[in-house]
DNA sequence: ACACTATATCAATCAACATTGATACAGTTT
DNA sequence: AAACTGTATCAATGTTGATTGATATAGTGT
């Protein structure tokens, strides 16, 4: 895979700054503490929660900022609303972010 | 590469949140982009500022937290100072990272 | 020694973001 | 419909961290 440049374009430009987006987001550890903790399926919040040493509204919090940044998603069943990973959008990141850090070799 | 537990025993939580710590310091479109530039080998301080719309000061404080957090290394010639990438600390983390972000599978 | 260049430090301000406490809303049970 | 449960929202506060401006330091050339 290409190294990218380090925005010397303005795609190179986008990919820097939609990669610092993605990283504010995951650097917070109840976010990627949730992040961990969905990685085996679906959980609902009373599950997470648990989890968290956070107040309950506090992680509804967090996990509306993984939302609104898709790196999740969410369905309703009843009372209870069930958060799940969205693949797609982490591996997009993910793939970014390789770029930036895979590369420096041994 | 077994994926790591949340935050259920103490190796683990130590493992998050040195994680955290590192996104944070990686989470700054400026500190990403000093990485990125110094990918293809050292670089003094005179010729990584101009890549960065910075003020001097600022260039050489991001420098610093770098630096402070082993990411980057730094070497003296004369007045100027090259900073280069700490290939062993950076691919540390990166595997660190890479647990908790890889495994999303497709 | 003096002027100059490259880089670093420091105190002060500013902005972003996490946390708290209180409250609202939606769905369920009685 | 009243009480309850699970989750979300909101305004206020606190904290962290980025930025600014001014100044310091260390090395170089005259």
């Amino acid at each position: 895979m290409p190294q990218p440049k380090c925005c010397d374009n303005k795609k190179s430009t986008k990919d820097l700054s939609q990669t610092v987006g993605f990283l504010k987001i995951i650097a917070e550890e109840n976010r990627l503490k949730i992040l961990c903790l969905l990685r085996d399926g679906e959980h609902c919040v009373c599950n997470i929660w648990p989890n968290l040493d956070l107040a309950q509204n506090l992680v509804s919090h967090h996990l509306k900022v993984l939302k609104d940044f898709k790196l999740i998603e969410s369905r309703k069943e009843g009372l209870k609303v069930f958060y799940s990973i969205n693949k797609k959008e982490i591996n997009k990141y993910t793939n970014l972010l390789n770029h930036y850090l895979r590369s420096y070799g041994e």
